[in-house]
DNA sequence: CGCTACATGTAAACGGTTACATGATTCT
DNA sequence: AGAATCATGTAACCGTTTACATGTAGCG
């Protein structure tokens, strides 16, 4: 059996590429970084503080961000990040790379598998509360894009707009969930109809 | 800010319960899930041998499951595991736990996201590779689901099959697979759009 | 003769999460 | 008075990946 592309050296630390990339829309601290990521509007990676601040300093230390301390009144002094020369070279380089795939790994799915000995409410419940999470998760995206494109259409607002790499990001951001919304529906429908037909007849196989 | 539930205790460890689902299906060497895992028909949830063997043997600690060595002739003997009531139970207990959501984590979208400083080229010569991927995964994915539905329409195979499980998590790569070329073709569209006007002007804000 | 398939493992490294520490300010 | 926001970090732990080890059988 074979198993992807051993990576001989140079491994892929997406993590720091993720944040370069969020830094190319301008100066930010940790704390401003550990918010975009949260707040869903960056939805390619994922980060949390303790792994921030930490890579943020090694970054600093690779030459790929500068950084400089901003003293605050009233609040505690803050260091502000910016994509330093050699940050724009590691990103550049990175990019000409090619990226592995993604799949799906999902707890429900484990569940979903094992339909057959566990109990139906329960995962309704949680496909519901999932259904629900992904509108919501849409309608965020959603309310992030239009002001973006500003009533233009697709083809102009490619051309015109430099905000195009986040947009693309949006997209996929909105189409993922669409799915999942779509999915949600299909199953609630199936595993319905499945238990409503083991309360009146026994199962049969095949 | 905060950040997602707080695990007090009894963390998830889902890779058991996806391989307990797995051998819902019938008994199984460590051989043979890591290829049911690696063909892709098992979607969701990944393991690479390594892990997988090591997992199992916890796994049989603990009573989740059963093993039965199996001698062979001209092959190397073999360890056959089968699901234990203690496993069967742990799966149960498992699916009535709320599970975490899923979100987007690709390496391509940190590239998109950077649109503005790296190679289009190269980036379009990514999504390119990405898009065949899918199609690929997707004829896979299909080419398991036909058999199981023989003809049937969704509804009555949700009454009469014991495959309804392993169909909806099919469905879910259909679904993930169908949306990611959906997404290609839409980037693809709008960064050649973007590059070719960049070759005969130059960059506008805004 | 070399490649793939069968079959099971160990050890080290890495990336990410959780828990904890600290302390001022502003909002309800 | 208590909660939330601003702001930055450390240490321990855990799940996953990579690299390595070992040996037979069958195919072209």
């Amino acid at each position: 059996m074979e198993y992807s592309g051993t990576r001989i050296s140079e491994v892929a630390v997406a993590l720091r590429h993720a944040l370069l990339a969020n830094l190319l829309d301008g100066a930010a601290t940790g704390y401003d970084l550990a918010r975009r990521f949260a707040a869903g509007s960056t939805n390619y990676w994922h980060v949390r503080p303790a792994q921030l601040y930490a890579e943020l300093s090694r970054m600093e230390a690779a030459g790929l961000v500068g950084s400089e301390t901003v003293a605050q009144e009233r609040r505690p002094n803050k260091r502000l990040y910016r994509v330093a020369v050699g940050g724009l070279e590691e990103l550049r380089r990175y990019a000409c790379e090619t990226s592995e795939r993604t799949s799906v790994k999902d707890e429900l799915l484990v569940k979903v598998k094992a339909l057959g000995v566990v109990d139906h409410d329960a995962l309704l419940r949680d496909i519901s509360a999932r259904r629900s999470a992904s509108v919501a998760q849409l309608e965020l995206y959603e309310s992030i894009v239009a002001p973006l494109l500003r009533g233009r259409d697709e083809a102009r607002f490619a051309r015109e707009s430099r905000h195009l790499g986040t947009y693309l990001t949006l997209r996929r951001g909105i189409g993922f969930e669409q799915e999942n919304i779509r999915w949600c529906d299909e199953a609630t429908k199936l595993v319905a109809a499945r238990q409503a037909r083991g309360e009146t007849s026994s199962q049969k196989s095949a």
